[in-house]
DNA sequence: GTAAGCTACTTTGCATAACAAGGTAGCTGT
DNA sequence: ACAGCTACCTTGTTATGCAAAGTAGCTTAC
């Protein structure tokens, strides 16, 4: 309903792709990550699917491991493929970054 | 099929309400400039609906004008309403943009 | 030992948005 | 009268994020 989540739409995958290239990592941690970035109304609900579908697009590839303490992790990590989804992803956020700045700016 | 268009998502409603800030303008006019701003795959199957559902929302209204050359034009200004919606949108652009940008920057 | 609470993953169903594709019609110039 | 531009509208498809609910392992406290 709010505009807030339509913006997220087609972003968020691309900021998983990042911080998956940053270092491998697991959904449950992903969401505290992107807490922290400042994207704090992301749900498990989104998290999860979107791991699924990019990995079952090869974009990235999971392995169970076990934690020391909590039940088993799938760390994730990019193929190459991914690396280069997040390099063309990196692209389009500036190709549309700068148009919305200008349009949204206020001349003065 | 692109990432590119999913970045889109909810980003065009708020600039459409942008640019009809500026200066009342319909919809054929809207698609040339947000092409010039450099937003160039937008369709006018994109820009109609959204004037129209703009529009149920009240945000903006619309009012068929001659135009000199061509078929009637069909203008449209923001309302009270599409100017809070307007204000919101930049505000959470911001808040969308800030955290994106972080995520997907290089460390040095 | 058992209940509470955190960790961690998964699935289903829904709402929304952009778009391709196609259609309608007015006006101008040749 | 035909082409080409202007201008608007509609239908159906696809992608995405999310709420909601479920499952289960582990730890701590009582």
């Amino acid at each position: 309903m709010s505009l807030r989540s339509q913006l997220l739409k087609g972003v968020l995958e691309g900021c998983i792709l990042s911080i998956i290239n940053r270092q491998p990592t697991y959904g449950y941690e992903l969401s505290v990550r992107l807490q922290e970035f400042g994207l704090s109304d992301v749900s498990e609900g989104s998290i999860y699917p979107i791991l699924l579908r990019l990995q079952k697009e090869k974009l990235i590839e999971g392995t169970m491991q076990k934690s020391e303490l909590g039940p088993k992790r799938k760390y994730y990590h990019l193929t190459e493929a991914g690396k280069e989804a997040l390099i063309e992803f990196i692209e389009q956020w500036e190709t549309i970054k700068l148009p919305v700045e200008n349009i949204i700016k206020k001349e003065e």
